[in-house]
DNA sequence: CTGGATTGTTGATTTGGATCAATAAAAACT
DNA sequence: AGTTTTTATTGATCCAAATCAACAATCCAG
C-alpha cells in the first residue's frame, strides 16, 4: 500500500503523512470545535439526533463537498487534507477565492443564503466534519449558545476577509507570495500541522487566480525566493528557510 | 428626451438635500431594521432599557465614530451621510477598506473581536443609530431571534467581502473604476436614494486606496469614462449616463 | 512501459498603471 | 476680500507583471 518514496534524496525519510495527508487535525484544534462541544462531540451518547454532526467523512481528490448553487445546509471543517473553494460568474473563467486546511471551516460564507455562492472541491484525499445548520433546532442543545459560536466564526471569517482585501490590492507580486506562504505556514501551525516544510496541494493557477497573479508570475517568483535561500523549493513542496526574509518582503 | 445635465449653474435649482446628505434613510430600508423590529423601535414604549439602542445620532464631517483598537460595544446604521472605514498596520499608510452609505452598517466586522480592528470616519455631515450589543441582553428580548438576525448580516457581509476580494485583484483599473460607481449607485438605489446622480464624498485617494490605485489613475479613468459619456463627472458630482456600457466595462 | 495530457519553468516582448512633476481648481482659513 | 492648504487634473517616464512562446518535468491511461 506504501510507496512514500518522494522528490528527495532521501525518501524514506520522509514521512507518508505529509505526504498523503493523513494527518488529521486533533478535535481541540478545530474551528468547529466550539460547536462540537455543545454537541457534546458523540452524538449518539448524548441524546443528539443522528445526521447533525457528521463526522470524519472522506472525501476523493478532485471531488466536491458542494457546488455553486447546491442548497444551503451545512458547514464543514477540514479534518485532514486540503481544499480549494472557487466561484464562477456567467461565463466569466472560475476564480479561486481561498483554501482550507485542517482545522478550517468551509462553507461558513453561505451561512445566510439559501444556496452556496462557491464550489468547494478536495485538493488531495481528504476528510471532512459535516454540521448540518438546518438541523441545529433539532439537536436539543441551546440554541442560543450555538448560535454565539456561529457569530463568533462568521465574525473572525469577515475579518480574515477584510485584511486579504486590503492587503492584496496594495502588494506587489513577491510581497502576496511571500505573504501567502507565511499564511500558509502559520495556518497551519496554529491547527498543530508542521509549519515549516509542507506540500502546496494547489497548483501554480490555482495559487495565481487566488492571489490575481498570472501562474508564471507564480512560478518565478518562487524560484527567486529559492534562489535568494528564503524557501527551498521542490517541485510542490515547500520549506521554509528564512521566515524572517520572508517578512520582511511581504511589508515591502 | 432631453440631454441629462448638472444644475449647478443653478445652484438654487440644487436639492438642497443631495448637498448636504440630509436625506435619511427610511428605517424599512435599513440593514438594521431586522434588529430594530425586535427592539420594537421605541425603546420607551416598549420597556426595553435606554442605550440599547441610540437612535439619529449626528456626526460632523471628519468625526469618527470609533478608532481602531477602540473597545467593541457597538454596531452602527448610518441613517443620512457617508462613512470611510480604514486600517493602519504597524506603520504602513492607512487603508481604506470600505465606504458606508445610509442604511449599511458599520462595525460589524468588530463582532466577534474585543476591539474595532478599523476606523470609521464620517465623510460629510452625518447622522446614525447606534445598537449596543453588549447590552442587547438586557432589552429583555429573545436573544436567539437577535442573535439570527446578526448571523444573517454577518453572512451578507462575508459574501460581499468574498466577492469584493475576488474581483478587486483580477480587474484592470477601468473594471475597478466602472465596477465601484455601479456598486455606489445600486447599493444608493437599494435604499432608496437616487442612484444615476450622486455626488463622491470621498476623494480620489480614498477611492485610489479602496481600489488598490493611484489617484491619479482614478482620476484618469473618471475623465476618460466622463469623455466616453458612460458618465458627466464634474468634480465629486456624477452622473451615470450609460449603465450598460458601465456593465461592459466592468465585465471587460 | 509508452504516448499523450497536464503542470511547471524559463525567456522575450508588451503594456497598464505607478511614479515623478507641474498646474489648476477648490476649500479652508485669516 | 485675499492667502494658504488641500484636492484634482494632466503630462512624461519607468517598471512590474501580463502575455506570448517554447520547452521540461511529471502524471496518467492504456
Amino acid at each position: 500500500m506504501d510507496k512514500p518514496r518522494f522528490s528527495t534524496h532521501h525518501s524514506q525519510c520522509e514521512p507518508q503523512a505529509i505526504r498523503d495527508a493523513l494527518v488529521e487535525v486533533d478535535c481541540e484544534d478545530c474551528g468547529l470545535d466550539p460547536i462540537c462541544m455543545v454537541l457534546d462531540y458523540a452524538e449518539e451518547a448524548s441524546g443528539v439526533p443522528e445526521g447533525v454532526l457528521v463526522r470524519r467523512h472522506p472525501v476523493e481528490r478532485g471531488e466536491t463537498i458542494f457546488r455553486q448553487e447546491d442548497p444551503f445546509h451545512s458547514i464543514f471543517a477540514v479534518k485532514s487534507g486540503s481544499f480549494k473553494t472557487s466561484v464562477e460568474y456567467a461565463g466569466r473563467s472560475r476564480q479561486i477565492i481561498g483554501f482550507q486546511f485542517p482545522g478550517e471551516l468551509i462553507g461558513v460564507e453561505a451561512m445566510s443564503q439559501k444556496t452556496y455562492p462557491c464550489t468547494a472541491r478536495a485538493l488531495e484525499r481528504s476528510s471532512v466534519c459535516q454540521l448540518r445548520i438546518d438541523r441545529l433546532p433539532e439537536s436539543g442543545r441551546p440554541l442560543e449558545t450555538l448560535q454565539a459560536s456561529i457569530i463568533q466564526l462568521l465574525g473572525r471569517e469577515v475579518t480574515f476577509s477584510h485584511q486579504l482585501v486590503s492587503s492584496l490590492v496594495h502588494q506587489s507580486a513577491e510581497q502576496r507570495i511571500s505573504g501567502f506562504l507565511l499564511s500558509l505556514s502559520s495556518r497551519l501551525t496554529r491547527r498543530g500541522m508542521p509549519g515549516t516544510e509542507f506540500i502546496l496541494t494547489m497548483s501554480r493557477t490555482d495559487i495565481g487566480s487566488y492571489l490575481g497573479l498570472a501562474s508564471e508570475t507564480v512560478s518565478r517568483v518562487l524560484t527567486r525566493l529559492g534562489r535568494s535561500g528564503a524557501i527551498r523549493l521542490r517541485r510542490k513542496r515547500i520549506l521554509i528557510l528564512d521566515r524572517n526574509t520572508l517578512e520582511q518582503l511581504t511589508a515591502g
